[in-house]
DNA sequence: TTCTAAATGCAAATGACTTGCAAGTGGATT
DNA sequence: AATCCACTTGCAAGTCATTTGCATTTAGAA
């Protein structure tokens, strides 16, 4: 984890090692209040502040340690960057599921080849929403 | 535009009246601070209140009369409900174009169908961000 | 060990909404 | 046309996620 913060010139705090770790730990994307809650939980990082979540969350997505995610539920989530992604969300349950899909990344090729304004994407950000098996039952 | 609001029984009150028309004039999404300040600029209906502005707009969108569109900026965004599109949006000059594509919605489907947890999708979100010829150049 | 730019804690500020409540008003009824 | 009341609105205060100013602390280079 050191060498994560020292390629990218951050000094190695332990709220930095420790808010890491908890990503690296964590199934589900994570909002600030999540992590600031599980470092709360915790006898040694108890006393870390939320700004300092806040400031170290921004840092990360900065340094591509982490990407943000907008699930529209009034906060932001992150997760470890890993491979480009998407997400399905349970409305009910909040459960996650990845997918990856080359057949979307080509159609959307096709859209910017149809576009009078613009001639390439350079982000985009496609969530799914459903109701998961569980809850459906 | 009474029409509109009589046949969602709501009642046709000047401030309904007037952010309705202002989204029907609006080329492009318009966040509750814009239409805000579009109210302030004219001379009849400079007094509507901000919490007016926002509770109109979430009846709307309760009522289908708008659809909210997240492009990540912060605050929400409201277009008049049509048929069902998607954005790209410039970084730099915010110029917003619509498009529809079949295929996207197809290449969905396909997803699900290859899902563990999830039977179908009831909403998805796409946006999409680019650079616009203009802001290229 | 020393030193300093960088990091943190704390408290106040911000921005985008939301809400409680008293006063006002569409529009159905008379 | 006057009445009435459930629905609307204005206003001010509140909330929630996030940011910022500033004084203090600290990682890590020298």
């Amino acid at each position: 984890m050191k060498e994560i913060l020292k390629e990218r010139g951050y000094k190695a705090t332990p709220a930095r090692l420790a808010i890491l770790e908890i990503f690296i730990k964590s199934k589900a994307p994570l909002a600030a209040e999540n992590v600031y809650k599980e470092l709360k939980r915790s006898k040694k990082n108890k006393d870390i502040n939320e700004a300092t979540v806040y400031r170290t969350l921004s840092l990360f997505e900065e340094g591509k340690v982490l990407t943000k995610i907008d699930f529209r539920k009034g906060s932001v989530f992150f997760e470890l960057n890993k491979k480009h992604h998407h997400h399905i969300t349970c409305f009910k349950c909040d459960t996650v599921e990845e997918f990856e899909s080359t057949a979307i990344e080509k159609v959307l090729g096709g859209i910017v080849r149809n576009s009078s304004k613009f001639i390439n994407i350079k982000e985009h950000s496609l969530e799914l929403f459903g109701l998961c098996k569980n809850c459906v039952a």
